[in-house]
RNA sequence: GGGCGCGUAGCUCAGCGGGAGAGCACCUCGUUGACAUCGAGGGGGUCACAGGUUCGAUCCCUGUCGCGCCCA
């Protein structure tokens, strides 16, 4: 029994235990042993995460994909877990230390991990709740996280690999440096905010001048955005054609406050149109002026420490061949942090007179992406990744097409950056995460093993021959770690957590301890994200996939658009726009919101998602469930053996031809990434189609007497309804499959039901196919099953039921036009009806008095004086309403036929008037044309009699 | 500065070479045998602008304007 009201929360609370009692989800489900597998991996969501809009919206997506390949006879494998998101998850438990007046640096590093491991054990199964919630059909026995040991082992390998190769390696160069988190972040973790802040104009004397503020050949002036970093200025830069600089390349320039002797030299960096035309130099402060130095040999001074504040007391570099009196200037700003040493330099250099002018100026300026502080280039050793390398196989991939994006145009995207790709820097200065395998000795030897036995083993071993140590020392230090403490210290680093989550494709898999499901499941068949981690994620998952599994990780990247508010701006907790989709599943249920997001998820633009919008998709659910209460209250029930194809009903042919297209129309939006197109098509059948017209017509029938036809149209009803909850299963799992249970007796649960019905037994050819095919084949039966009910289709029941449809539209039209009162049964006289037309207005009798609201429907040679005159597919329908109606508004209305009648007929005899038209255009089109200009003109002829009876009618 | 995308009904968007579409909103009508979370009907658009290609352009090309995003 349907219960009266749809309910949701209920139906889906107890579908997904339904789902999980029955293992409905998990892959190599021994029936599907020879089927071909499809395999998805999730895109890992935080571990700190709670579900948002997006997470709803891509897990929605793959999950489609999922269900619709599952029904196809697939082995489906969609991989789940979660990500330990370093710097994300470390600032969480922070967060909690602190308010417990603690920080991890005072319980020290084994204990903070413990910590996390445990805060991690309370609260990451949050998100995998949300997940279920939403309907994601995953593997849940499979749930995997990026700091499992098996994933960790994966890890371990890759970088002993990578390092072994030369493509890992550790280089000192500028790092964005976050002085709020302490650690190295790479460059895509950087934002670019623009700031209005100021050019600070400054005069730099030149050596062997005497400084005059007032005399400009004494100086140079410079233009900078970071005056506080000119304590670490090493050169002045022109352009070489720059005239105006030209006799001062190669001398020197006094470095105001510091005393410092600094050359002036050529560059093309510098931009004459830019500033003054004159830069400060400042190799270990700034990306630019650090290869500015490289290419001029330039000292790199450093004034900065990890936390931003100016560290000049004890700074070797910085202190190196300055002049007595500098002393005292050490003392003033050591220690004093970034940006109130900006002002403090400024307020010294203006009291010299060092300062020309100060310009308003709006600049782009670094910022880390987590912690919000501004990011200072940083001056350290760290590890990195060669992505150059990497990303040629991982370029070549998507170029020969074994990886394809969709849409294309991300292609390019993907182009542009791997072509431009920079070093990845891989090392973190942080403690939740992968530790470095790599190990150093006192001489800052670095060793790198897949385990501590190894490493030390092999250091040992190295300084025992270097006679560093004795070989004794070395067996003692070997089996006591106590003992080499102090000898032998372990990389404190981590690793990005980016640089495990693009292993993901196949560290969850088992490798490198098992490959049984990477060689059955990898690579997988396609990665469903937003383009905001194309560069995160997707690109390094390619080059890692490649290097290590010789195979492009997917053969499709889908890219779906962004969620925003109902006005289009982007969801922010500091906008209070966020819509939070648990809530949404409260209200409307999990469906509602799937459906109105597959429903948006068009290819070129971002979803603009309101709570009505969900609402609408909710009433749709409900539609839905009234339509099935109406099959049960009317006994419609599907026999074994009923055959949708041998139906005699014309109605019932009809249905199965629109189901037939509907079938089509889904399957081959889905295989083409349409989901808008695949929902939109199954929302209009279901509505409009099934609803509005099927089951209306349908209902003198099953109201009616019994017999053949009655119960034909009652198994018409149930096979089309079944039809209908599985095309829709995939948007619309909760309620498809309540719907399922209980609508029949079932052999199965829904979401493992074939993906269509047999219509037709299978013809000799399939059935031959189906025996070449290999048993890896995609195209397993249910799939030609599909074929076989898409194929199916009925042009004579199409004629018919069209014209009942027609019929029934255009009185309703003129009377809503007219305004006659639906309590009003007006007579219906079919004019000059065909012996067809006849037959079709006595079978359909009932249903067109009841839908159109008529009295008697009658039939003669003309229509009678005064009446409405309809034109219904070239003949008259004629209600007579002398008195009822107003003859010169139905004039009016003829007459505006007419109009619309001779614009086509105009349109189509320009075209064909044309000769260059006839002779050009393909041969199917000016034959509709001329169709077309018949059709009009016949049309045409119609309306004016009709006209002319009205005349008479007068 | 380089790149990508978008300007179609009041709103959100489909359509992307041969007669302008959907959903929502709006207006009118409706206690008609599943559904008022509903039903029926209706109004509303020089498809941003200007050129070009074509027998034919909302659709392809070029440019302009406007909006958004990414990279530097």
């Amino acid at each position: 029994m349907i219960e009266k009201n749809y309910q949701p929360a209920d139906i889906e609370t107890r579908m997904s235990r339904l789902w999980e009692d029955a293992g409905a989800f998990r892959a190599g489900r021994p029936e599907r042993r020879d089927a071909k597998p499809f395999t998805i991996v999730i895109p890992p969501p935080n571990v700190t995460g709670s579900l948002h809009m997006g997470h709803a919206l891509n897990n929605t997506l793959q999950d489609i994909l999922c269900r619709f390949e599952r029904m196809r006879g697939r082995d489906v494998l969609w991989q789940p877990g979660t990500d330990h998101a370093g710097i994300a998850t470390q600032m969480v438990v922070e967060r909690q230390l602190t308010e417990r007046q603690e920080h991890r640096r005072q319980i020290g590093r084994a204990k903070f991990l413990e910590r996390v491991w445990q805060w991690k054990a309370e609260s990451g199964g949050v998100i995998v709740n949300q997940l279920k919630r939403l309907g994601a059909s995953c593997d849940w026995s499979r749930e995997r996280f990026t700091m499992d040991e098996g994933l960790s082992r994966a890890l371990i390998k890759v970088f002993v690999a990578l390092h072994r190769d030369g493509l890992i390696y550790k280089d000192k160069r500028l790092v964005n440096w976050d002085p709020k988190l302490l650690t190295a972040i790479s460059d895509l973790e950087v934002q670019q905010v623009e700031v209005k802040g100021s050019l600070w104009y400054l005069r730099y004397p030149l050596e062997g001048k005497t400084f005059n503020p007032e005399d400009s050949s004494t100086f140079i002036v410079v233009a900078t955005t970071r005056p506080e970093t000119m304590l670490g200025d090493t050169a002045v830069a022109v352009h070489p054609d720059d005239e105006r600089y030209a006799a001062l390349v190669g001398k020197h320039v006094i470095l105001p406050l510091v005393g410092r002797k600094i050359p002036i030299v050529a560059d093309e960096y510098s931009d004459p149109e830019k500033g003054s035309g004159a830069v400060k130099v400042t190799p270990a402060h700034d990306f630019n002026d650090f290869e500015i130095g490289r290419r001029h040999n330039l000292p790199q001074i450093s004034v900065l420490d990890q936390e931003g504040c100016l560290a000049l007391a004890g700074n070797e570099d910085y202190l190196r061949g300055l002049p007595e009196g500098s002393a005292q200037l050490v003392e003033e700003f050591d220690r004093v942090e970034r940006f109130a040493a900006r002002k403090r330099i400024v307020a010294r250099l203006e009291d010299f007179g060092f300062v020309e002018r100060i310009e308003p100026n709006t600049h782009a300026v670094p910022h880390g992406d987590r912690s919000g502080a501004v990011i200072e280039p940083y001056l350290t050793d760290q590890w990195y990744v060669d992505a150059k390398t990497l990303a040629q196989p991982a370029i070549s991939a998507v170029r020969s097409g074994a990886t394809a994006f969709v849409p294309k145009n991300w292609e390019k995207t993907y182009f542009e950056w791997m072509e431009n790709i920079q070093p990845w820097c891989i090392s973190r200065q942080l403690w939740w995460g992968h530790q470095i395998p790599a190990w150093y000795g006192p001489d800052g030897k670095v060793f790198v093993a897949e385990t501590e036995e190894e490493a030390v083993g092999n250091a040992l071993g190295y300084y025992a021959e270097q006679e560093v140590i004795t070989q004794e020392q070395g067996r003692e230090m070997a089996l006591d770690p106590a003992k080499r403490a102090d000898f032998i210290k372990r990389d404190e680093d981590v690793l990005d957590t980016w640089f495990s989550s693009a292993l993901w494709p196949f560290s969850t898999l088992g490798w490198p301890d098992d490959d049984t499901d990477v060689k059955r499941y990898y690579p997988t068949d396609v990665l469903v994200t937003g383009w905001d981690i194309i560069f995160f994620w997707v690109a390094r998952m390619m080059m890692m996939g490649l290097h290590f599994m010789k195979e492009a990780p997917f053969s499709i990247v889908y890219i779906h658009r962004l969620v925003r508010d109902e006005k289009g701006a982007k969801m922010s907790k500091s906008k209070g726009n966020v819509i939070d989709p648990l809530g949404v599943i409260d209200d409307y249920g999990a469906d509602a919101l799937r459906f109105a997001l597959a429903r948006g998820a068009a290819h070129s633009h971002d979803i603009k998602l309101s709570s009505q919008l969900v609402e609408t998709n909710r009433n749709f659910a409900t539609k839905l469930w009234n339509a099935c209460r109406f099959a049960e209250m009317n006994g419609c029930a599907m026999p074994p053996e009923f055959d949708p194809a041998r139906a005699k009903e014309t109605l019932n042919r009809w249905i199965a031809h629109e189901t037939s297209r509907a079938t089509r129309e889904v399957t081959e939006a889905i295989e083409a990434y349409r989901f808008n197109d695949a929902a939109n098509a199954i929302y209009r059948f279901v509505w409009n189609v099934y609803c509005d017209w099927y089951l209306e017509l349908a209902k003198p029938v099953l109201m009616g007497e019994d017999g053949a036809p009655k119960t034909e149209t009652r198994a018409m009803v149930a096979w089309a309804r079944d039809e209908i909850l599985k095309l829709l299963h995939p948007f619309m799992p909760f309620i498809t499959e309540e719907l399922w249970a209980v609508t029949s007796k079932r052999d199965g649960l829904l979401a493992l039901a074939p993906w269509s019905r047999k219509a037709d037994p299978l013809t000799p050819e399939q059935l031959a196919l189906m025996a070449t095919a290999s048993p890896n084949d995609a195209l397993l039966p249910p799939v030609l099953s599909a074929l076989d009910t898409a194929d199916f289709s009925d042009s004579a029941a199409e004629a018919e039921i069209g014209w009942v449809v027609d019929l029934v539209t255009a009185i309703r039209s003129v009377r809503a036009e007219m305004n006659i009162p639906p309590a009003t049964l007006t007579p219906l006289v079919l004019a000059g009806a065909s012996a067809e037309t006849r037959e079709r207005a006595q079978r359909w009798n009932d249903v067109i008095r009841r839908m159109a609201r008529l009295g008697d429907i009658s039939f003669a040679a003309s229509a009678p004086e005064g009446a409405v005159q309809l034109l219904v597919r070239g003949e008259v329908a004629a209600l007579p309403l002398k008195g009822v109606i107003d003859l010169s508004a139905e004039k009016a209305r003829l007459d505006k036929e007419i109009a619309k009648a001779d614009a086509d007929i105009k349109r189509v005899d320009a075209k064909l008037g044309n000769e260059k038209f006839v002779a050009n255009a393909p041969e199917e089109i000016v034959e509709e044309e001329k169709e077309k200009r018949e059709a009009a003109v016949a049309r045409k002829a119609k309306i004016l009699e009709a006209l002319e009876r009205l005349k008479n009618a007068a």
